[in-house]
DNA sequence: ATCGTTTAAACATGAAATATGTTAAAAACC
DNA sequence: GGTTTTTAACATATTTCATGTTTAAACGAT
């Protein structure tokens, strides 16, 4: 099981070098039979990660376009471990955390499973579904329009509980990080969220894994000053964390 | 799997007549091991079902306890079948469905799972889960605390929702129906959710199996009359669903 | 303290669910 | 038309989960 999902993910990612898989190849690379590869193949195209093509598939990836959330999870796990366990401990407490979509985030939540006496906002179905049943944790999800495949909520309703909600600290997970286009992310509607979220918060910490470094995703969500740290990992592009650095942004590497 | 439930939920009955059970006793009854009884008295311990003694269990069960949503979930589960089957026809396609927390409301919302051009608005975790993946589905989760357990949304967030959204129809789960105490919930918070979803919603159905007829609970949701239709299953009290019948509320059995 | 009983932990077994492989017929491509 | 790929159905392997067994430790009562 833990395999399949491996070898899903290598596809993907060899997709994005290769624009294209044949699966006689794969079979070979991977030691398993056509027909499994087959089964791969269908699933992913089902999710629309890839397009499957006679005798193999090719790369759907046009334009920025996030991949689906179960595959990014386990990419890069033990980074997003790393990056998480940082965040959580910056954490008080009694402290009221927002904690926000996507996979990053949503390791840091695990890391605050077993904290006592805080109050957890957030507009991660994953992340509520993660801490329901955490007696010792409060827990508050906004409203909103659940967007498919991310589980996201998203609209007014979300964006509007941040009038009357003002959180400690915003756990904020991000598509890109940049340095003239600031942080930004895939989606238009969870990046108004964002900001949002953002502005209501005493302080915001960014988690992103090196990848997002230097990238630029679709919708912006802030400039660089308004948020207080970053956290990633050392492999991420020196030049651009230096640069980053000066930005008045707390850098802190994983 | 099926099994362990279904012993699980027999041992709850058990402990709710007889006080007290032995593990020698029900390793007899259902024929095995101690160990594996001991495996399920700690299970439900944990969920503070039961109290774990030496050598069994007794109840805990003290004034109008609701048991854990797990353990409810199984229970007459042919009977939701048809309950909800029933319920489900009675949406067209096009509404906007306010879909309630309880293990028969959720019930409702698999059978909606595969219709078409339908909003469902939810204050209900497992129901969001449940149709978080539905692209034909264009669903809404209320805000609110999340409540331990239950999984379901409460609290000003929750119940304000109902001042802007005005829904087609309501699916009402309730802790009770009774001719002089009316519809009824062992949550005060949740039937406040309850009785502010009602209002806003052009109808509401309630959704309850025969165990709730002629029931009162810790909490009042709404009168008879506040409520347009009842669909609960044959075997419940002909007397009281006689009397509820004269009281303007259209009963459907199923 | 001491005896019998109950529990906890570790490992073994069994059954169900899931993933993978194989085969043969159908469909698609050239 | 002939080759390759796909689909579907079934067979096999692997994993997971519930259950059972055994043993040593913990517990309660005397």
């Amino acid at each position: 099981m833990k395999y399949v999902k491996n070898r899903q993910k290598e596809i993907v990612e060899l997709l994005n070098q290769t624009e294209k898989v044949l699966i006689s190849d794969l079979s070979e690379q991977f030691n398993v039979s056509e027909m499994t590869l087959r089964r791969d193949l269908e699933a992913l195209a089902q999710k629309g990660v890839i397009k499957r093509i006679r005798g193999g598939a090719v790369k759907v990836n046009q334009g920025s376009f996030e991949l689906p959330f179960e595959i990014r999870y386990d990419k890069n796990h033990d980074v997003k471990d790393r990056i998480s366990e940082i965040a959580a401990n910056m954490i008080k407490d009694g402290e009221t955390v927002v904690i926000d979509t996507g996979t990053t985030a949503l390791a840091v939540a695990e890391k605050l499973k077993e904290r006592n006496n805080l109050t957890i906002v957030t507009s991660s179905l994953r992340v509520a579904w993660l801490l329901a049943d955490c007696p010792n944790i409060n827990l508050i999800v906004t409203g909103g329009v659940v967007r498919n495949g991310e589980r996201s909520l998203i609209g007014e309703l979300t964006e509007d509980v941040y009038d009357v909600f003002f959180p400690d600290t915003f756990i904020c997970g991000v598509g890109g990080v940049d340095i003239t286009s600031g942080f930004t992310d895939f989606n238009l509607d969870d990046a108004r969220v964002k900001k949002k979220a953002i502005q209501a918060s005493q302080r915001t910490i960014v988690v992103a894994d090196n990848s997002k470094i230097g990238k630029t995703a679709f919708a912006k969500i802030a400039h660089l000053e308004e948020v207080d740290t970053l956290i990633t990992n050392k492999i991420a592009n020196t030049d651009v964390i230096n640069q980053l650095k000066k930005n008045d942004l707390t850098v802190v590497l994983a």
